[in-house]
RNA sequence: GGGCGGUUAGCUCAGUUGGUUAGAGCGCCACAUUGACAUUGUGGAGGUCGGUGGUUCGAAUCCACUAUCGCCCACCA
């Protein structure tokens, strides 16, 4: 007899359950050498702040898989470790040191005082997500910890980036870029959002064209016009054709006509001047007709001195006097105030962009330099083959379609962020002479003052954590990592770039094609909604919900099934907090059924008997057999919220409110055990902590988390005793149905197929069904009340009868309805019989596959000829 | 403009190669309650699976069209 409180209390466990695991050693991947590797390697939260439902997430699902492979008997790793976000940090802390009333901490620290700051600012991060991810139970092995700028992963970026230049494919060029006059920074493409605004278009008269323009403060440069090569309105005018002068905002001016296709005749007046400098489009096409680009706006959002009068003003105030001034000249045509269109907008800094050309470094997506499969590959081709020869199998797989998308429009990758946080750039200059590597080439050699982008090094992660450069046994033991499990907003900030460094680094260190790959699945999860399908953020704290919160009130087993549970790979998923206390209840529910099995152990403890088995311990041994197989398979095949569901309801649905109950009339105390304990054992990869709990009660001094994971028991399938039960566990939900419905006594008419040893019967009087239930199992029916409804729960396990269907029917609907299925199962064979009888499939198909038919068909002709006994024997 | 996803019970969602009467949780209604559990049990009400058409013996599931909501990418002079 133990003696456990009437409800689960998490708090008393959870902290005490993880300082145990963890002394166990058994969060570090086992040396067995016999035993196969499975990695994962944590995608690194930014070191800027605390952990959200999206780490949450995260870490729930990668736990359950490092559990689940643990304890199938993997040597497994998870690594975690954090991300230093560059940009992201940078941005926080100066924000930070600004309302703490620093104007300008850049200018005011210098460079090596900011960086401090930042480093004591991580360290503090870093600390509350270990403490966060402690909390949610994550298995992580802490002694194999990794932080993006540390010292060794600076080696590894450095060591690549100088591969990477000697090779050709990291270069410095002038290019247009996003530069972030906030953060006085550039911005990767794919870290920009954009934002709808309102902002007045303008039309002006430029020579004998009309432009249209939201920005008029580019347009004093402009010498070039471009027009649609068939636009028909604009036929007269050639290309390369001089016109003026005329008059324009400080003067008079001259144009050349340019005639490009990337114009849409549609917009506007179909014609436009171009600002080369500040215009990605405008760039591409001053490129291809070789023109001239002015720069017209300085770094910090200023004109230059071509804008005449209005040089050295933000472009902002000048913006409306410029086009005053074009008012009071008679060149502007019209005004549309209520034009709307995006403006881009930094990701991380949330700086609006301006487009510049800078010199910045850049990677080479096109360059033909990596040893692939016998050929030489560009990066980019290196991407598409391994997805494409399923090297890497992404999960959903209609994301590969994204990813193939991207990369077909990839461009060449701008590395170099003018910020301080991060790897700085490993360039040396010395006048006119560059040097790429990690130290000083000598006297008078000054290094890069730019850093490099976040994801060149995050790009490094699955391999840098291992200890590349060097061949350590970690890296030769657990690259590739088995799975990469992250949200599928990453899939092209992270996980392509992890592909692109991947595949090149380890290649070029000698490892081959299949060991070169980061990871060999990607499984992309849904981002957490709330209850408004809304992201959560903290401007709407009333459905934002914070994990910890959630861990104080319902414990982490409740929080992480929630997660979990109703969640389809790649989709979205709200969560609020009902959601929550549901699963609370079902952690509570193990714990009660739990108690009810201590309760009434047996003291000898003695395994289970084949030979004494009740046709109840058949069923539910059968039920747990193949709840084991499904929910296996269901794991390994990534579907965690099926997986979840079929051992919740099993557990609740059959064993807690059937085989528990019956056991209070006859029980089985090595059944009962046996079904609890692998019941916990498939439940821990999902909710840890209570399992584990439990598991010390049931076998003192053992530990679940390394205990074997259930297979089935061949000895203990009774598939036909399980039918049965079902059977007459439908009857007792029907009689009590009657019963519930106060007709106990009623003389209505219902027709009851009782099928009993041997001889069918129908009874159609009620009462009469109802008598003969009682007669076989000693019970009066016709009280009411507890008594009677736990006493049909409980006598079924010895009830002597048989049902075949295991309802209250009608005779005459069921006839139709056996008629109806007669005639699908007559179809469904002819189908069948079509399809093994065509030679294409049977010469085609592997085995297993017509074996599984062949299997069919006798299955389904059977039932057939069943159904047609059945259907005589009505006899209606 | 290109692509992807959703649309199933009052709410939030499952439903993986088409197959008995479409499921769960929450909510709702009724009943029960001293022994595993009120964080409970039992029963119930509630759905023409967005629409139309097609394929099939059989469609929530496959195909075409369509409506609507959302996301991503590109562009926005």
């Amino acid at each position: 007899m133990k003696d456990l409180p009437k409800a689960y209390s998490p708090k008393d466990y959870e902290a005490q359950l993880y300082a145990a695991w963890e002394k166990s050693g058994a969060f570090a991947p086992d040396p067995d050498p016999k035993k196969e590797p499975y990695s994962i390697m944590l995608p690194p939260p930014n070191a800027t702040g605390t952990l959200h439902l999206g780490h949450a997430t995260m870490l729930a699902l990668q736990d359950i898989l490092i559990r689940f492979k643990r304890m199938q008997g993997f040597s497994t790793l998870w690594l975690p470790g954090t991300d230093h976000a560059g940009i992201a940090t940078q941005s926080v802390v100066e924000k930070k040191l600004q309302t703490g009333g620093m104007k300008h901490p850049r200018q005011e620290l210098g460079r090596e005082g900011l960086l401090a700051e930042i480093r004591s600012f991580v360290e503090q991060s870093k600390d509350t997500i270990r403490n966060q991810m402690r909390k949610m139970g994550a298995s992580v092995d802490w002694s194999r910890e990794r932080y993006t700028n540390s010292e060794d992963m600076n080696h590894a970026v450095n060591t690549l980036f100088k591969m990477m230049y000697e090779d050709g494919l990291i270069y410095r060029g002038d290019r247009i870029v996003n530069w972030d006059p906030k953060m006085q920074t550039t911005v990767a493409d794919d870290e920009l959002e954009y934002e709808e605004e309102k902002s007045p278009f303008y039309t002006f008269q430029y020579g004998p064209f009309q432009i249209g323009t939201s920005r008029p403060e580019t347009k004093f440069g402009d010498k070039v016009v471009v027009m649609h090569p068939d636009d028909p309105r604009y036929k007269k005018f050639k290309h390369g054709e001089k016109i003026g002068p005329f008059e324009w905002i400080n003067g008079p001016t001259t144009a050349t006509v340019i005639k490009d296709e990337a114009i849409d005749m549609e917009f506007g007046t179909g014609v436009m001047t171009i600002t080369p400098w500040h215009d990605a489009t405008d760039f591409g096409i001053a490129e291809r007709h070789k023109l001239e680009k002015v720069q017209v706006i300085d770094a910090q959002g200023r004109l230059l001195p071509i804008a005449g009068e209005f040089a050295g003003e933000k472009i902002h105030d000048a913006r409306p006097k410029i086009v005053e001034k074009l008012k009071e000249k008679g060149l502007l045509v019209s005004t549309d105030e209520n034009y709307m269109h995006n403006v881009a907008v930094s990701y991380r800094g949330k700086g609006k962009v301006e487009p510049q050309i800078m010199k910045q470094w850049f990677v080479d997506v096109n360059k033909p330099v990596v040893d692939w499969k016998g050929k030489k590959l560009s990066i980019k081709e290196v991407m598409q083959d391994v997805v494409n020869s399923k090297m890497i199998r992404i999960v959903p797989d209609r994301f590969e379609k994204t990813y193939f998308h991207w990369i077909d429009n990839l461009r060449d990758w701008c590395i170099s962020r003018q910020i301080w946080w991060g790897h700085r750039i490993p360039v040396w200059y010395k006048g006119e002479e560059i040097a790429a590597g990690e130290t000083s080439p000598g006297e008078g050699w000054v290094q890069d003052e730019d850093t490099l982008d976040t994801w060149f090094s995050s790009g490094l992660w699955t391999f840098s954590t291992l200890g590349w450069p060097e061949k350590t046994p970690d890296l030769m033991k657990f690259a590739p990592s088995s799975v990469l499990e992250t949200g599928y907003d990453i899939l092209f900030f992270w996980v392509a770039r992890m592909i692109l460094m991947s595949t090149y680094a380890l290649r070029k260190t000698g490892f081959d094609e299949a060991h070169s790959i980061p990871f060999k699945d990607v499984y992309l999860h849904g981002l957490i909604r709330d209850i408004r399908g809304k992201k959560m953020s903290k401007s709407h704290p009333e459905t934002c919900i914070d994990p910890l919160d959630m861990i104080e009130k319902y414990g982490t087993d409740a929080i992480r099934l929630s997660l979990i549970i109703g969640g389809t790979p790649g989709n979205d998923m709200r969560l609020y907090e009902e959601k929550i206390a549901g699963y609370r209840n079902f952690v509570n529910k193990i714990w009660n059924g739990a108690r009810f099995v201590l309760l009434n152990l047996d003291e000898t403890d003695a395994p289970i008997d084949s030979a004494a088995l009740s046709r109840a311990d058949k069923w539910i041994l059968t039920r747990l057999n193949e709840i084991t197989v499904q929910v296996t398979t269901l794991i390994e095949t990534y579907q965690f919220s099926e997986a979840g569901l079929k051992v919740y309801d099993f557990f609740w649905g059959e064993y807690c409110d059937w085989y528990v109950e019956m056991s209070k009339v006859a029980k089985n105390p090595a059944v009962l055990k046996h079904v609890l304990e692998t019941s916990l054992a498939l439940l821990h990869p999902f909710m840890p902590f209570v399992t584990e709990a439990l598991w010390s009660e049931l076998r003192p001094g053992s530990q679940l988390m390394t205990h074997t994971w259930p297979t089935t028991s061949p000895a203990w399938n009774f598939p036909d005793e399980a039918d049965e039960m079902s059977r007459i566990m439908s009857l007792v939900t029907a009689i009590r149905s009657l019963r519930s419905e106060g007709n106990v006594d009623a003389t209505k008419k219902i027709h009851v197929i009782v099928y009993a040893h041997e001889d069918l019967q129908i009874v159609e009087d009620k009462a009469e069904v109802i008598k003969r239930l009682a007669n076989l199992g000693q019970l009066d029916l016709s009280e009411t009340g507890p008594k009677v409804d736990k006493a049909l729960t409980t006598f079924v396990g010895d009830l002597e009868i048989y049902l075949p269907l295991a309802d209250l029917l009608d005779l005459g609907a069921e006839k139709l309805r056996l008629e109806k299925e007669i005639n699908n199962l007559e179809g469904y064979l002819k189908s069948l019989s079509t399809k093994l009888s065509n030679e294409g499939f049977t010469k085609n198909a592997p085995k297993a596959v017509l074996d599984q038919e062949q299997a069919k068909l006798a299955d389904a002709t059977q039932k057939l000829e069943k159904m047609k006994g059945q259907l005589g024997e009505l006899g209606v």
